[in-house]
DNA sequence: TTGTAAGCGTTATCAT
DNA sequence: ATGATAACGCTTACAA
């Protein structure tokens, strides 16, 4: 079925389907409502192959993902639903692309096969190869996250830093003297994961500002690991009294470490950290944390690449994200016992 | 960059560039040599969309998923890793399709307007709108999952029938008379969703069949809805001392939910189900369950997908899965007070 | 208001 | 062993 076949049972010419189907240019009424009834009929919709080769544009964005043999964080997900949400709402589609494992073929035909408009990249790493990449190519691009040296780039991301360095000065104010800082797993962070070394940063930051003494440690991002990683800080450093988190996988475990423990929070220990908001309010007692608001970012960065598509030559843009704490229940003063 | 200039810089026609690329007609050693080189170094890639409109298929497989605004859940988002991973080994691109909310567009522009070679199907409903939508037409496809009548079509899917009711046996086996199930979430139950049907006729039968009591319920899938559940159940049934799920979203809720009760699992009460396997492990003590085995599912799609695409005429395929349970610690023996 | 025709970048048929 | 050329189905500039 194509506008040809729909043009002769319509007794129109085929441009004068596509321009009833495009309304870029006036038909009268009569002819309108024949073809209109044609293309019902028939169930016809023009083949986005040959439109995509005329136009020169697919209509189609690509979302490069981690490889989904490591599982999405909650957060991954968030971002990747509402991406895909959002590019459906301007009626466009998503091509998935995983990479990162042995995965490069899938990228490069992403970026390079001219098979989307342009890309949205997820967990970025301060120097990130696939952003090298991209960046030779003339395809527009938008990061979920940055490089270490983002200026000149597109992108949205998480003030770490700034949300990190807030807890910890809650917890400080809450007479909290030596803090712990959970990190995401030990490979991600050498790999130059940024919300790692940026949250990292904020840290020994706030720590140095508040007089206070910072112990940091890298955690997989699992349930089960959060557990004996509790298990372990809290043996070499019993003085600790609080901890902060951007590792939301490991918050389960984090929770049944702190009850095997016996310590009831926030009344013994405080935890404070960075989550998606389901994660925050899942948590025994809610957690405080800064909710990162993956709805809007994913909206974001399809609008951000909308506007790069449409204006190549428009000066960088980016939205940098610092949520206010939600102060639920799980921090609480320092015993005074432990002052 | 298009194959034209190739063939120019290299003095040699569009064709000999075409078929060196494809090998489907013999090169001279040298003509070959001297494409491939020019290729490497403007690194040039057959534009998609021409490739697509002459040959009529467009490599790239659609995926149907849920509206991702409802959060994904764990073995949703198994599903979609699989199948990506399997799409990429067979250089094949995923294009994501939202479907269900107000996302009809999205789906119509996948089924109809031959953006992808064939389609994976996931949450099948017993009545399901999109798999007669795509009936209609001639684009093959296959479900995770399957309708009430399943038969003339291509599925793989997990026998929840058959694992609920090895769960009930199970503990029947082990003493208990008094049980729950606990189900997806009522308005899944309502839409016809075929796991939560088919889990709670198995749950019946085998209740019946070894003269037990058996009350069951339906829970959103959430942690804190799990706990809520877990508590109305005790209250109007304190007879029960176990109960068998599918809802792996409920669990770390029913699990503080037994907690709050002061009940001991295995002791005081057991749990079994059907959960992706981390989930189960993550389960404190582990969970008793069938694993259903998401990776190979997704990757049966996949090649079965692709068969359906080699040979459209070929006998309808299927795989259901009833994989083992996998006997961790969360069930035991019936108190002895309470027998 | 409508139709004709060129051309998007491939692949594959038919010549040579 | 290689080249010219006709499609694939669409959009749009140009004619009428």
């Amino acid at each position: 079925m194509n506008i040809g076949e729909i043009a002769k049972r319509a007794g129109a010419s085929r441009s004068t389907v596509s321009y009833v189907l495009s309304g870029k240019r006036a038909v009268s009424e009569e002819t309108r409502r024949r073809i209109l009834a044609v293309i019902e009929e028939l169930d016809y919709r023009p083949n986005a192959a040959a439109r995509a080769l005329k136009e020169g544009r697919t209509r189609t964005l690509g979302l490069v993902i981690p490889p989904a043999s490591q599982r999405l964080t909650d957060m991954q997900l968030g971002f990747v639903a509402s991406v895909v949400e959002a590019a459906a709402r301007a009626d466009l589609d998503v091509l998935l692309s995983p990479s990162g494992g042995d995965h490069e073929r899938s990228f490069e035909r992403v970026v390079t096969g001219r098979r989307v408009d342009g890309v949205i990249l997820m967990e970025i790493r301060m120097e990130d190869d696939r952003v090298s990449r991209l960046r030779q190519t003339s395809l527009p691009f938008v990061t979920i996250g940055r490089t270490a040296d983002p200026h000149d780039m597109w992108w949205v991301d998480v003030d770490y830093t700034t949300l990190i360095s807030r807890c910890v000065h809650h917890l400080a104010d809450l007479g909290h003297r030596h803090l712990a800082f959970i990190n995401r797993s030990a490979e991600l962070v050498a790999a130059g994961y940024g919300p790692g070394h940026r949250a990292l940063a904020g840290f020994r930051q706030a720590v140095t500002e508040r007089g206070l003494t910072g112990v940091d440690v890298c955690c997989p991002d699992e349930p089960s690991a959060g557990e004996t990683c509790l298990e372990q800080l809290r043996a070499a450093h019993p003085e600790v009294t609080a901890v902060a988190t951007i590792n939301e996988a490991a918050l389960p475990g984090i929770q049944r470490g702190l009850q095997h423990a016996g310590l009831a929070v926030p009344r013994d220990f405080s935890v404070a950290g960075v989550a998606a908001r389901h994660w925050a309010e899942d948590f025994r007692p809610p957690l405080t944390a800064a909710d990162v608001p993956t709805l809007d970012m994913g909206e974001e960065a399809v609008r951000l690449l909308l506007e790069r598509i449409a204006t190549p030559e428009a000066p960088p843009r980016h939205v940098l994200h610092a949520p206010p704490i939600s102060l639920r229940a799980s921090t609480g003063p320092v015993p005074p016992a432990l002052r």
